[in-house]
Order: structure tokens, then sequence, then C-alpha cells
DNA sequence: CGCATTTTTGATACACGTCAATCTCCGTGG
DNA sequence: CCACGGAGATTGACGTGTATCAAAAATGCG
């Protein structure tokens, strides 16, 4: 196994102000007050704090989601956001105007649609809750940097256990192939068969 | 048990211009053209046609909610909208002003707060996931006017057999009530006990 | 090198799925 | 007004996919 190295941020236009959030921390929690943002690399999980203080998975943001704008309606975030794999942030609005409709509308679209992904993940086999998500985290050079196996657990509503029984069977059928990557824990990288990545059924 | 008549609606300010769907029937289908709508009341299912033409349930809107503004992005509608008790709708946005900016990033916020509700309603166990559903859709008076098992079972990720099972129970414990309602199948319609409605765990 | 965290694996239990047979409701037409 | 028929709902018997509990192994940090 060749050892890969991340991508070097500071060359990329325009993220000179970027954020980076490593891994497992919060960018920020239900009640705070700050800006949205606009997810520009990475994965992180939106959780809703219950009437008694225990947090539950919300929804889900990748690459090119809005995050926390209803802080800019409500003053205070809703969810709290943390990092499932190592992230990019932009503050939102890019520029200093006014927030223009149609980037509005955008989102509202990109919400719903990410919204029905989730929905995807969250019935039907185990198998399949699994191989949706390494879909929706997959690049398109098919390789994956997966959540932790508890993270995958409360994204498709499945035990880590379970979980972890699926994606080591994946492993054993080749589906997946772990890569090293700098930085990033051994579980958690692979490069993932392409006939798998695009519609079959997998194993 | 006393028969209830349904709202008239004609006494609603700004509703002349309503439009009517009975429970059953298509709003929109995916593909085709329209306008947004914003859904006065009653509850709508959203469905993704899968590449196999198969539909998959995708999201849910209930009174409040705006429908297809992806159309005013794209063209034509992302979901099929389908009628899962009466409804009524008005074209969106209201007046014949550009969209504001503030309503867009208030329904962009709603989306996102609906969305981790249906996420909450496709997780943990099944008794669980029904309950959610009644409080979500049922009023602040107490009743609940449900769609079929079978769109119960759509929505929850469970089957319509575990679904009728499950609220015959609720029936037996006195939990749901049935009342009957004009219009209305007798099986979907119920006065719901109060303490379950607000956060208990149910029987 | 030791230790906390995460992951893997095994054995067992049970909640829900599946299949199939009624039963109820309600609209239709004689 | 009642017989008919179809869609939706209920119920039972049985199978199985995941959950659960427990223990060991792997990983990576200090």
């Amino acid at each position: 196994m060749s050892l890969l190295h991340p991508v070097d941020r500071s060359s990329v236009p325009g993220l000179r102000s970027a954020r980076r959030i490593p891994a497992g921390e919060h960018l920020y929690r239900a009640g705070a007050e700050g800006p949205a943002w606009r997810l520009h690399a990475g994965a992180i999980r939106l959780d809703t704090t219950g009437p008694d203080g225990h947090a539950a998975f919300a929804s889900l943001a990748i690459a090119g989601d809005i995050l926390g704008c209803e802080a800019m309606l409500f003053g205070v975030y809703t969810f709290s956001a943390t990092a499932l794999t190592e992230c990019w942030l932009l503050p939102w609005p890019e520029g200093r105007r006014e927030v223009a409709a149609d980037s509005l509308l955008a989102s509202l679209a990109q919400a719903q649609q990410r919204a029905a992904n989730i929905v995807a993940l969250r019935g039907g086999q185990a198998m399949a809750r699994v191989v949706g998500l390494i879909r929706l985290f997959g690049d398109s050079a098919g390789r994956v940097i997966l959540p932790t196996r508890q993270d995958i657990a409360d994204i498709t509503g499945l035990r880590f256990e379970t979980i972890s029984r699926i994606i080591k069977g994946l492993e054993r059928s080749g589906v997946l192939v772990p890569v090293r990557v700098e930085g990033v824990r051994a579980t958690r990288s692979y490069a993932v068969d392409p006939a798998v990545l695009n519609g079959l059924p997998a194993a």
C-alpha cells in the first residue's frame, strides 16, 4: 500500500480564510451564535439536542452544502455540528454583498436533495444502507474516507457492531480495499470497487 | 361517536385561489413543470423516481412547508408529490413581488428542521416511530388524521402489517380512540391521549 | 512501551419481516 | 335497500436480520 498525502489547501483560490476542522471535533454547538458556513471539503454531522440533553443524529452535510444558515434568521444554531472527516469551511455568504435569492433557492433545493439521500440511508437492509453511505462519501477517483463505525451507525440507524461486520465483509469480498492515508486512521480509508461505486447492488 | 364536519375553507382569508387535493391524489410528478406551492393544510409525501422507474419515499411536507421550489430553479419538479390526507395549497411566492431573501431563508431553516423530524421517524423501535409520526400529524386539539397504513410504513421504513399491529395496539391500550369524520376513512381518524401527544413514551 | 479508544468477533435473543388467510369498510349498480 | 366487489386493514404462524451482551484484538497516542 502506497502512502498518499492530503491535498494542500493553501493553493486553492479564495481559500485563504478557510477554516479547518479535524475529524471528530465540533464546528459549533446548538444554541451558540456564529456565522453560516459553506462546507468546501469533508463531511459534517448535525445533531439535535433533545429535551433530556441527549444528542441524536439529525442530518448530514457534505461538500458544497450550506450549514447553520438558521443562525442568520434566529441568531443561534439549531443543531450541533461535528466533523466526521477532516473538513474545510468558508464563511457564507461568500462576498460582502447581500445574499442572492438565487443562491438561497439553490441551497434550498440542495437541502431537499440531501434530505432525500439521508432518508434512503435509513431504510432497507443493512448492507444496502452501508453501500449507499459509501457511495455518498466516495470521490470520483474511487476512494472513500469513512466516518467512525459509530458515526456510520448513527447515520444509518444501525449498530456499530453491525457496521463493523458489514464493512469487514465488503473487505473480504474485495469491494473495499484498505488504503493508507497520512493522518487518517487505518480502518477508515479505502479504495472502492468502481462497479459498486456506481449502481451495482454490491456483494 | 359524534360526526365531525370538515373545516369550511372558503371562510379563510386569502384562500380564494387555494387548490384542494383529495387524499391519495397527485399534486405533481417528477419531471413536470409547474409553480412552487405552500401547503396550507394537510400532508404530502414526496417521492424520488429511481433509475428503474420505481418510486421511493423521499420526504414529507406538512402544513406551512414550501414544496416544489426547485422547479423555480431547474424548471421541473425533482420529486413527485402525493396527498397523504386532504390538502389545501397556495401558489408560492404569495405576492406578485420578488421572492424575499428572508422568506427563502425561513424556508431553508424549516426544510432542515423537517428533515431532522423525518430522520427521527426512521430510527429506533417501531412503536416509537409510529408514535412520533402521530405527534407530527396530530393537531393541538388532540386529533389526528393519519395516512394509510402503507404510507405510514413508507415514511417510517417499516411494513404495513407492523404498522397495523402497532396502531391496533394503541387503540386497545386507549392511546388512540377512533373518531368519525365526514369523508375520512374510519381507520384513519383518531383522538390521541394528550399525555402521549406531548413527550410521554406511550404504552 | 503502556494505555485508552476503536474495531472485531462470537453467541444468543428478539423485534420485525414475510406469507397467507380473512375481515372491514365503502362505493357501485341492480 | 341490499348484493356485490375491490381496496385497505387485521390477524396468525413462522423465519430471519439485527440487536444485544461480552470478550478479545487492533490501532495510535503520549
